[in-house]
RNA sequence: CGGGGAAUAGCUCAGCUUGGCUAGAGCGCCUGGUUUGGGACCAGGAGGCCGCAGGUUCGAAUCCUGUUUCCCCGACCA
């Protein structure tokens, strides 16, 4: 495959002369190690709460994955533009995010009084452009992509740079005539992201995940499965088919086979409105409990049955609800509906006051439970779903409509469950914001229709991220080659004169290899410079010492391989530039 | 935004309960010396408005009130 030179990468560099704070002590604030190895190996240091200054390490791994990003999207024929971080507030207001998005959306009154929106995304700023330039079929499709900053006024940061409230985000959108097109190109980014995330050394899932917009909309994930991932990703056992939480269908269980139930009666629960207080008093497990989480859409009511320890997914609610804007219903509603305090709602004689009521598989399964009464401090026993409350009806479904649990299955195949890190994410959005904000092209017919959109994510800083929580030992970090902030270090132990004129020779033959190579010129002893070496993940060292170098040796070392080996001095600087190759190679084919 | 915790040297933290010597330790930093292959040693040194603002008191890092910031759990979110 090719060899690349990342522009603006600097090659030649002098550990002395450069600016790598690392620390021995574990930073009291880092909860996770990417995020404790990114300050120890002085990669980025933090400037508030969610935002931090990247450091020439922490810098050259940014500009490295920048890089292959943008090779791998130019190499799709997607073309590159820059789009301002600062928006005006018009424009969003136009899409209605300004309020959807809530208060993440960051904002501020400039001297004139006008309203502006600091960037958490850019549909709006591309399909404008789109709006604007795009006028005819023979444009189309069109892929416009950006790699800038972005930023989110998270209400909680954490995690260091997997939960920021500045990150760097590459941006995609792209603008179609038809369908096929549209899937043509979300295919070609599917393709390239998988090249992105193997030549950055991740080892990644694919996952189906929700688009959350609607639209005969497809979505897939590209999730870093680790422990200290955000996100939970669902997969059967034959390793076949994974989902995002939000999206993994769970089959419905089997009937339970029918008991002899008596009448619903009710039972005194005072004060337990939560479900681990009902149990309580009825001595009872919290699947054997029915509980009614009570919705608005407009005015309408919306009923949502789950069993007691099962939750409700928003996702697939809004699936059902084909799009409409749905809540939870607020306490003075709920009252008013069930003539009880909150905690103590039961579909018993509930169901025909609702618009609709969305019964999940496993409550219909249920030979007997226990629900709220529709009176304050009381619950309902023996009521059996179909008897005592519809399972079927103009306003009532049986469907799948809570989050896949530990024992759940699909298509018969049990349901596993990993949690990882969202690195990308590829979406179809359909006409949502081209009609919005008018992106319109004329046909081959002549007749006036909307663009169809792509748009498609990929996280810079959290590729860092996670490829530190999958590549660390106890030393420090353990990097791909790729994304390394350099490829090779040369260390001279000690500080004799032939030693260091050793070291600057193979150094400078590395430089004309085209090899990045740092240069641990300090003057310190040879095991701060190992220690510091490991911490900061550098793929390939060559130790020049007093003893080898008088057997015309130095030594060669992986950061992955425990052991050295000796190569003669004359040849090092070519074996290690190939062997660097040999690596890249790998990883970029 | 609810609940919990924290703020003292560049970093990690003691001291606060029970107010009172010149506010401490380890790491890091500077100088000199001895060292130099896995975070060396000795000697000397610099560095603090004890987050900020009020209050109580003869006296506050320490007690009280307010405020800001940071961290954790939850909710929310890519």
């Amino acid at each position: 495959m090719f060899y690349f030179e990342p522009a603006g990468i600097r090659i030649f560099m002098r550990y002395s002369q450069t600016l790598i704070p690392t620390v021995k002590e574990i930073p009291a604030d880092a909860e996770i190690v990417s995020h404790q190895l990114m300050i120890r190996a002085g990669l980025m240091r933090k400037l508030a709460s969610g935002t931090y200054i990247y450091l020439p390490a922490g810098q050259r791994m940014m500009a490295k994955v920048m890089n292959i990003v943008r090779q791998e999207m130019n190499a799709t024929g997607a073309q590159e533009i820059i789009m301002p971080v600062v928006q005006p507030m018009e424009l969003w207001q136009r899409t209605g995010r300004d309020i959807d998005y809530g208060e993440t959306l960051g904002k501020f009154i400039d001297r004139h009084g006008r309203g502006n929106v600091l960037s958490p995304t850019a549909e709006e700023g591309f399909t404008y452009l789109a709006a604007t330039e795009i006028n005819s079929y023979k444009q189309l499709p069109m892929n416009l992509y950006q790699i800038n900053t972005k930023y989110r006024d998270e209400f909680r940061p954490r995690f260091g740079v997997l939960r920021s409230r500045e990150f760097m985000m590459k941006d995609a959108y792209s603008f179609h005539a038809d369908d096929a097109s549209l899937h043509k190109t979300y295919m070609d980014m599917y393709n390239a992201y998988c090249r992105v995330f193997e030549r950055c050394g991740l080892e990644y899932v694919i996952v189906q995940a929700e688009s959350g917009e609607m639209g005969g909309s497809q979505s897939h994930q590209f999730t870093v499965p680790c422990e200290s991932g955000e996100d939970v990703i669902v997969y059967t056992d034959d390793n076949k088919l994974a989902w995002n939480i939000e999206k993994a269908p769970v089959d419905a269980p089997a009937k339970q086979p029918a008991v002899k139930a008596g009448k619903p009666e009710l039972f005194h629960t005072p004060g337990a409105g939560k479900i681990e207080d009902v149990c309580a008093f009825m001595k009872v497990e919290p699947a054997q409990l029915i509980k009614t989480l009570i919705y608005k859409s407009g005015d309408d009511i919306i009923l949502v049955l789950l069993r007691g320890d099962h939750e409700a997914n928003p996702e697939k609610l809004a699936r059902l609800m084909a799009g409409a804007h749905t809540e939870m219903a607020d306490e003075a509603t709920i009252v008013a509906l069930t003539g009880a305090a909150v905690g103590f709602a039961g579909p018993v004689g509930l169901c025909d006051k609702a618009a609709k009521v969305f019964v999940d598989h496993s409550v219909a399964a249920m030979a007997v439970g226990a629900t709220g009464a529709n009176k304050t401090d009381y619950h309902l026993i023996n009521v059996v779903p179909g008897r005592d409350f519809p399972l079927e009806g103009a306003n009532v479904q049986v469907v799948d409509i809570r989050n896949a649990v530990e024992g759940d299955t699909y298509e018969g195949k049990k349901l596993l469950f990993k949690r990882g890190i969202e690195v990308g994410q590829v979406f179809k959005l359909g006409t949502k914001y081209s009609a919005k904000l008018g992106a319109k092209f004329l046909d081959a017919a002549g007749k006036q229709k909307e663009c169809l959109m792509g748009c498609y994510g990929i996280g810079i800083n959290r590729i860092i991220a996670s490829a530190i929580e999958i590549g660390h030992d106890e030393n420090g970090m353990i990097l791909p080659i790729t994304i390394a902030p350099w490829e090779v270090i040369v260390t001279p132990a000690g500080m004799e004169p032939e030693v260091m004129a050793a070291a600057e020779k193979i150094y400078s033959q590395l430089e004309a290899e085209g090899v990045e190579t740092l240069l641990d010129d300090r003057d310190a002893r040879g095991g701060v410079k190992f220690k510091d070496a490991d911490l900061l993940g550098i793929p390939v060292r060559i130790t020049v010492g007093k003893k080898t170098l008088a057997e015309g040796n130095v030594e060669f070392k992986l950061r992955t391989d425990k052991d050295r080996t000796i190569l003669p001095l004359a040849t090092a600087a070519k074996q290690a530039a190939q062997t660097v190759r040999d690596i890249k190679a790998k990883l970029n084919k």
